[in-house]
DNA sequence: AAGGAGCCGAACCGTACGGTACGGTACGCA
DNA sequence: TGCGTACCGTACCGTACGGTTCGGCTCCTT
């Protein structure tokens, strides 16, 4: 799914990181094998091989394998594009469809194939180089979506449907509650497919869970 | 603290795994190295190197390079003594104190250096060939300590503490609330003992929200 | 005392990878 | 038509690693 997205989405990842089109098409390449192979399948050698450049334009575009990786990172964060919260009146039913499509919406995100291994690939690298690469997807990727779940929560508690003390807090909340060690056990090489199934049905039970902890009494 | 621990749980980590005692403080050496320079740090010359033995020996004993590994596994589970938790009488304010000495050792153990290297290995090798690493690292860690919680949701049940109807699912929960995001922050790189530090005090907060949600009314 | 098992240290081999250099080609521009 | 630019494909280099082999040492057994 993640690979045969649309090609403006394609486009917007290589605008949005100042990057030709064709560039950002040796990145798909790129972001192709790694998903396929993993951090091994990732040889300069196989990108150029893979994307029909050579490897000396590879290294004028990107300076060097970790800056392809960078590259690669900032690339597919471009291309999630966060739904923007309608900000109309907001009920209390509308607020858990809400925190439901927001829960599917994480669950999709991290289930996907790009995602898993672009996470296991920053933490492979995190041992050595300081924290590089997981800054970089942590500041790319996770800060999207968690900017509109905290957009969410401000509403809910605006509109007096939510109490909480720190959006932080909530937040973190609501996270564990939906995805609790689903990622970690994708991650290691659970089935991601069927860990996504186990865990699809139990978002609504998080949401209402959530609620229970910091839903207005009413 | 993980390398500094005491001999003994090292001798029973070895002999939990039917090796000598000079293996095991190979297998130690190798930890070492593993926690401080990722999994580029793990080679088998630099092993022998450390550990003042030939690389002979090391094929000899683990096989090759991913038998070291997997014998680094169930080395560092071996160390790993659950906590019977005491029978007697179980009171709501007992059953808490249980859970909260549960979630931080959960933190504890996650934000381990060992264990976040290990993961991080398993993470990284879990991309190529299938999930072995990965699935080893579940059965022989996280059993333990959810063989744990398992056991202390159904006496809290049992003494009408605690109201679910799928001990695996309340365990998600729980284990959700907890952790959150720290393990995954943890393993992209974020400062873990600035990370403890943060979640520690959500211990309590973590429990009392498991307690709202499926505590028995009273 | 003789022999063997186990082990260390070092040298060795094949391979694979990151990075560089070079010859050749398509294309835009003066 | 000539020239510069950007690029491809390939060959090349140095290094590092997994795995093997071998000589020599120690200790244990008989």
């Amino acid at each position: 799914m993640d690979i045969l997205q649309g090609f403006e989405q394609a486009k917007a990842g290589a605008a949005a990181a100042g990057l030709t089109e064709r560039q950002g098409a040796v990145l798909e390449r790129a972001l192709g094998l790694l998903v396929e192979g993993g951090e091994r399948a990732l040889t300069t050698a196989g990108v150029a091989r893979a994307a029909n450049c050579s490897k000396e334009s590879l290294y004028k575009w990107f300076g060097d394998r970790d800056g392809l990786i960078s590259a690669m990172i900032t690339y597919q964060a471009g291309k999630v594009r966060t739904v923007e919260v309608s900000a109309g009146a907001l009920t209390a039913e509308t607020l858990r469809k809400h925190l439901i499509a927001f829960a599917c919406d994480l669950i999709d995100v991290l289930s996907g194939d790009v995602s898993l291994a672009l996470n296991r690939l920053a933490i492979g690298q995190a041992s050595r180089e300081g924290a590089g690469l997981g800054r970089l997807l942590q500041e790319r990727g996770r800060r999207q979506i968690s900017k509109r779940a905290a957009a969410l929560l401000e509403a809910g508690r605006k509109a007096k449907l939510l109490a909480f003390d720190s959006a932080d807090e909530a937040y973190g909340t609501l996270y564990g509650l939906i995805v609790s060690d689903m990622h970690l056990r994708m991650l290691l090489g659970e089935n991601a497919a069927a860990l996504k199934k186990e865990f699809s049905p139990r978002a609504e039970k998080a949401v209402d869970a959530f609620l229970t902890l910091h839903g207005a009494k009413g």
